[in-house]
DNA sequence: GTCGTGAATGCAACTGAGTCGCAACTGATG
DNA sequence: CATCAGTTGCGACTCAGTTGCATTCACGAC
């Protein structure tokens, strides 16, 4: 379970300067063992199963230095439900998230068009993407079929 | 100004029994004449220039009511600064928003490239698309010229 | 190994965005 | 006008996220 992930991760932090301790390690399993999309809270509450001692505030303290050192990606999934923020380890492929708010699942989809979007931002605007978050409302294939059918 | 988006308003609202109060008409107008994006904050402050008594309570209400009625769309804009959401009036050609976190510069682009992913989504997955959010963080033009000037 | 030091953590108090129940008010309809 | 359901203002509330500070700890130097 994620050992070349941690290896990265060891890598990426401390030549920043940035130490690798017991908690950002926790975090970082946490959330590459996560079945879905979590949010701070949920990503605490899972944590405390393994340490129960860790804090809300060195969550968000994580979280924050995860993000800006690009190892973790910040969605709200248009929230469909609460104001909260939801957090996945980057990966190499970009992906879009499909939101249906009548049945509240979040799926992913894997498309060139998020490459060709940050091409087509970089030639016309001269603006250099290093991040690119694409969320779209919608009715799934499920729930159009079960309102037809 | 905005005469012709207060008729649709009207129409748009009075069809489902959504009555046009005095500060509807006011939330409205005053993000129709907005310059750039605005949070609820700025957005009650910019109305009780006109209203003072208008409250919180409602402009969360009304944005609330805008949002599902699809003339308003709530953006994050990355959360360059802040947690708060921002909000504009719905257009008719989708747009995506370009944050810079180096000078704070939000910036829109036009491309086909959003309805081109409004319609894969559909052809691949069944998915039927409502509203598409695309926001993009990066080093905009400016700062990147500035950086190796 | 152990030591020293600056960085990170836990804790508790705080901030502020957003929500809610309720009494007073008002827009639409006839 | 008169009616009345829908809407507003208000104040109290919730709770996500932040912050200051004393304590602990990661990690490089020795
Ligand atoms: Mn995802
Ligand atoms: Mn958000
Ligand atoms: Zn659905
Ligand atoms: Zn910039």
């Amino acid at each position: 379970m994620s050992v070349t992930a941690r290896g990265s991760l060891a890598e990426a932090l401390s030549l920043r300067g940035i130490r690798l301790t017991r908690q950002r390690r926790l975090l970082l399993e946490v959330l590459d063992n996560a079945p879905g999309h979590l949010n701070a809270r949920e990503l605490l509450q899972a944590a405390r199963r393994t340490d129960p001692t860790i804090d809300r505030a060195t969550v968000y303290r994580t979280l924050h230095l995860l993000k800006t050192g690009g190892l973790v990606d910040e969605l709200d999934l248009l929230h469909l439900e609460g104001e909260e923020h939801y957090y996945e380890r980057r990966r190499t492929g970009d992906h879009v998230h499909l939101g249906c708010p009548q049945c509240g699942t979040i799926s992913e989809f894997e498309t060139d068009l998020v490459l060709e979007l940050s091409q087509e931002v970089a030639r016309r605007e001269g603006f250099t993407a290093t991040g690119i978050r694409i969320e779209v409302r919608g009715i799934c294939k499920a729930c159009s079929e079960a309102q037809v059918g």
